[in-house]
DNA sequence: GATCTTATTCGATACATATCTAATTAGATG
DNA sequence: CATCTAATTAGATATGTATCGAATAAGATC
């Protein structure tokens, strides 16, 4: 994984219903809040195996517990599954999943084409950070690249193979040394 | 996994979205259909991935795929997605999941109190069985218990060992010889 | 405070699946 | 029909996570 997302609220979500035992969990919470013993009995599995499941659970906000004595009651958080479920009905709620990940990749996808390809290049300098980033992104780190290369990988997202080489390398995304480029770190990329 | 589950339609459909990849495709879908190709680009991934990703969401019923020459374009089904969204929010769906493969064990749970003991013991022989099966799987197979131990598994869940020990013997759920009690494979059970 | 009960945390293992490259299929095109 | 393109399938590897037994924590009970 290139970057670490924060992981959406929705994807814990699914994530947290995504497996049988815990549908099953779900499913035995909606009559009543039951104790650990009881749910792990009732499903069959462990009480550690169960404690990681309602863990996962709690984690997506699907549960909540109450403490007595020593016995831990989970009841169903019924109010995030509503609202759940009311995001999965909005396409825009869903579209931002798209992004991907780097703030900026998601004003990239304006200039792009369906094939992935760059449509246009904006003026102003402020706009063409990010492309430039998420050009400078499709090349490897650790690795060097011949100008033919680099030709190349530019020329499969633009034509325009000389501008971007430019910009790249003024913007320390791209470093040259003796007709060879490679990728410098992110941190150190002008913007 | 002792049970064989059908697993359910809700199970897939979550288990589809519940991968940071396939939200963003779906998220991707919401526009336009897309090809293949384009969703790789999009989401940075090898064009085989996305196919395997891709066949998880026709799966559980989330994109449709409208073929023209060799290009596959995907598209959303938001039919679905509405309608998984309403199951979620009827509780009496979410129950249903709570059945515990066998479809024994629904009737089961109405004789459970809480704390997963039995309430009460019915009379009518067909509504016993269930629960003397259910009782009966709490014996580990391939061991032996002592009198001393079968009582003391019975009244874990409830008090009249006498009765459930007699009955289970009877039902060929549990064998006796000289004092020793062991579980019988499933498939002897009477019933 | 020793002990019993209920639950969680830890560490190990087994199973599932995401991802890639290479090979294959299916359609389009010269 | 040879070749090219887009997609899928197969096979290998790596990552993730479900499950369990053992150890620990926290509360209740004697």
């Amino acid at each position: 994984m290139t970057d670490a997302l924060p992981s959406s609220e929705l994807l814990t979500f699914f994530k947290a219903l995504a497996h049988e035992s815990r549908l099953k969990l779900v499913g035995l919470l909606t009559e009543r809040e039951r104790s650990v013993q009881e749910l792990a009995s009732l499903v069959e599995l462990k009480e550690p195996t169960v404690s990681h499941h309602l863990a996962m659970l709690k984690e997506a906000g699907l549960v909540r517990l109450r403490q007595d004595g020593n016995t831990h009651w989970y009841a169903l958080e019924t109010k995030t599954l509503t609202t759940r479920a009311k995001t999965m009905l909005m396409k825009e709620k869903l579209a931002e999943l798209a992004v991907a990940g780097a703030s900026d990749d998601k004003a990239v996808l304006n200039y792009l084409t369906p094939e992935g390809r760059l449509k246009a290049f904006p003026a102003t300098p402020k706009k063409r950070r990010p492309i430039l980033a998420w050009l400078a992104r499709h090349f490897e780190e650790g690795r060097t690249y011949s100008e033919a290369e680099v030709n190349e990988t530019i020329e499969r997202r633009h034509h325009d193979r000389e501008t971007f080489r430019r910009e790249m390398v003024g913007q320390k995304m791209l470093a040259r040394k003796g007709g060879q480029y490679w990728r410098l770190p992110e941190s150190g990329w002008v913007g």
